[in-house]
DNA sequence: CCGGTAATACTACCGTGGTAGTTGAACCTT
DNA sequence: AAGGTTCAACTACCACGGTAGTATTACCGG
């Protein structure tokens, strides 16, 4: 709980998209998968021992060398990033944020259905169930 | 226009809120609009007087004071943060962002429904009418 | 055994957000 | 005019993301 703030930057991102798609990798996988713009090796390494510090990875020696696995979920960074971008701009109101959403984000018609089409399907999970017990909320 | 994103801190959205809403004002008059965390004055200063270095923010000297004025508007500092939130964490996809939000954040029917609206009214305004003069984007 | 290769460790550096103290100038008040 | 007040300027620091070079260690092939 209290579940303190990741606030991560870019390189953090990329690398832990790495970690979550493969599990765990290496140095070298993650130097590799991260392609698009070279980065020095050491850099990768470098960043890697400093997100193992903050608790955001870890280790584990495999003939010798270093495989790195992602210790916290993708979840837990989009919520924390969500309620920081939320907080930050507006003021926690979601419906103000998507308000902004719609009116400065070029949408086709089809991409609005598809949110009606999530929002009607979420209306229904609500109140179809109804048991409020929200099954899924201990994994933080 | 490229737009280079205006990547803000925690402090300086703040100050730029208060600007915004004051439209111009003193050291002071931020500094006092900035409760809630007690800074130290110099604090502010510094923090005004790098913005303006950045661009962020302008002044003009009034009585023996100076008077600083937001320099970007609202509008583009939402729009640049959200485009960064929505790259960073869900490769721009909006749907895919709307989607998280309405599993993570609980949402009561009310503002569903309210998110609903605003899409129908999306939607009628792309198919109806069609002026795309949108009427307040001039400040961009 | 020796040199190359691959991997990690350490260190350093830059930018920037955030925080604040110190200084110095100008103004106001007695 | 002297002393206090107000304000901006400058400087300094810390944390951290990002970047990378250098050093060290360990293994592998001849």
């Amino acid at each position: 709980m209290a579940q303190k703030k990741f606030r991560l930057g870019d390189l953090q991102l990329r690398i832990l998209r790495v970690l979550w798609d493969k599990q765990a990798a290496s140095v070298q996988e993650v130097h590799e998968a991260l392609e698009g713009r070279r980065l020095a090796y050491t850099t990768v390494a470098t960043m890697l021992r400093k997100m193992e510090q903050r608790g955001l990875v870890g280790h584990r020696l495999e003939q010798r060398r270093f495989i790195y696995f992602p210790r916290i979920s993708q979840s837990q960074v989009v919520r924390s990033a969500t309620a920081d971008f939320l907080d930050r701009l507006f003021q926690g109101s979601l419906s103000a944020a998507v308000c902004h959403l719609l009116e400065t984000r070029d949408l086709t018609r089809e991409e609005l259905e598809e949110l009606e089409r999530l929002i009607a399907q979420r209306k229904r999970e609500m109140e179809g169930g109804c048991d409020g017990t929200s099954s899924e909320n201990q994994a933080d």
